[in-house]
DNA sequence: TTGAAAGCGCTAACAG
DNA sequence: CTGTTAGCGCTTTCAA
């Protein structure tokens, strides 16, 4: 903040510039006049540095080649350019150690807040609760620790799981497969447990070995889903509560010769743009994720701007809707 | 920096954590464990203030859910995180305002270097030219400004357009539509050059009525696009430019029941997973988006390592690959 | 309404 | 090998 110089003070110029009350018009006018010939640009990090906020969210997510995620990205990103904050970006992809040490960065101050959605592996939550601890408010989407207090941006897992069950008990089906890729997720256990007692409430006993929990290992997931297949007695409905297990169904069913929906019927949790012209067209559970997003960085943001940053301990659920297509018809 | 006053000087502290050669292993040891202890983690902002530099590089795209930037983002992130960078991400949303207001906030140095792929509205180029004469070192993949000076990163999309159309002429096609988006985006004008010399190279005349440009408003391009495939004489062959092109074209053609491909093969720029679960199975040019992330990120990376951030003036290919699926078939 | 001074937390340059 | 000093560019008192 040099060049300035020829006529005023760094603090007035610096106070102008914010458009302080405390400035008068015509020098507000002749600073910003100044601004624009110079092609002036403050410096974030030393406004940063004496102000002790950065104006930026950290976003810490599994994926992003995944439609919930990229589509929820979307949604705080919206947010977040419309209140003048910086999207920082962080892919754990699953990994725990990976999660640990992106928190433990913003620790330093580098976001405001942040936005997280934890990885499969996560059990612990000591990471969690020091960053929280030390003043950076956090809020949880998707995938969240129910065990942390504070706010959590979820849908309704739980009676989408029992809707989709009850669904394919409809139209007919007797043995249902649920398939997953980890019974340690919250989110997973509230689909398993809307799954079990849709089963439950329609007089069919739960098999534990209908149960898959796959590894993310393609080939020995596709191996595993392909002998779940073919054992007798077979299945003849399928529940993915993850989007890419969906594609690996089609995969090992086009490969079996198995029929969808004419020998199994498939229902899955995804956001696809294209689901509806998969061969069959998939039923899906589609989840909100640009409004998740949006709701997440609302939250957050709106308690960056107050004087003490609390974040309640609350669920905020935004419904998903089923969508019947023709992977399921009795 | 504070509490650790209790033995050395601050210079020797920082000196110490960043495991400078002029400091003595005891004393690194000494400091780690109480870098340890008090859990310190420095202050990335006075750091950057003090080194003008941020050890972070800004990402700015037209959208985040498109599989292709997705897959892009994917691996830029790869690199950065290997190598200690942070990623700010930025949504233009095709608009060419936002990334004017995005590049200009650059110039205040918030990011060390920018990898940019530009708006479908975006002609002008002194913005971007501005931002690396104040010494920002930019980067384009994708969707590139041949006018301006810099590395960019780019997939064999003339040849790639050639080949989809040189296919679909030898699968018997006689009439074949190109559609996209823009013709102001390099990428698509080579795209266009490809399909109309493979056309000229088959003795088959270019129609400009064969030529379609679409707005992005779905409805308005919904019916443009069924009324093109209506209107006599017949298309009987597509190329889709963008994947969401593709989608509609698989919609429009339900819904006419235009039977692909015994009425109208479909071949599609796309990088979508389902590629091959949709209905029928689409055969596409796929980009290789996780690794032109990479190679961007690399080439970035790398000149920021340098005294001076020098970004040569070159393109680098990375060749897509055509996969035949049943949309296209004889 | 403006300005002078102090300092956010770090690091580079230079002494010791 | 360790310490001293002087800022990086901004914002915040507080005084004028």
């Amino acid at each position: 903040m040099l060049a300035k110089e020829l006529q005023l003070s760094v603090a007035t110029i610096s106070k102008a510039i914010r458009d302080s009350h405390e400035i008068s018009d015509k020098t507000k006018l002749r600073v910003n006049a100044l601004v624009e010939k110079l092609n002036y640009v403050p410096n974030p990090y030393a406004s940063s540095l004496r102000r002790r906020n950065s104006k930026t969210i950290g976003v810490v997510i599994p994926e992003v080649t995944d439609s919930f995620f990229a589509q929820a990205i979307n949604g705080i990103e919206s947010v977040a350019q419309e209140k003048g904050y910086h999207v920082l970006i962080y892919l754990t992809h699953e990994s725990f150690e990976k999660e640990k040490m992106i928190l433990k960065d913003f620790e330093s101050g580098r976001v405001d807040g942040v936005l997280l959605s934890v990885t499969r592996e996560t059990t612990q939550i000591s990471h969690i609760e020091e960053l929280m601890r030390m003043g950076v408010p956090l809020a949880f989407f998707d995938r969240v620790l129910e065990e942390i207090e504070t706010t959590k941006i979820i849908t309704n897992d739980y009676e989408s799981a029992y809707l989709a069950t009850k669904h394919l008990i409809k139209k007919g089906c007797k043995k249902i497969l649920f398939l997953s890729f980890s019974n340690i997720l919250c989110i997973s256990s509230k689909r398993l447990s809307g799954y079990k007692n849709a089963l439950l409430d329609h007089g069919i006993k739960v098999n534990d070995s209908d149960i898959i929990t796959f590894s993310n290992e393609s080939k020995t997931d596709y191996l595993l889903l392909k002998k779940k297949l073919k054992s007798p007695p077979r299945a003849d409905g399928i529940l993915a509560s993850v989007e890419k297990l969906a594609i690996t169904v089609y995969q090992a069913c086009a490969d079996l010769r198995i029929n969808i929906p004419g020998d199994v019927q498939v229902i899955s949790f995804s956001n696809l743009d294209s689901a509806s012209f998969l061969n069959p067209p998939l039923t899906t559970i589609s989840q909100p994720a640009f409004e998740i997003g949006k709701a997440a960085a609302a939250v957050l943001v709106k308690a960056l701007g107050r004087k003490k940053f609390e974040l309640q301990n609350e669920e905020i659920t935004i419904p998903s809707a089923m969508v019947v297509r023709k992977s399921t018809r009795g």
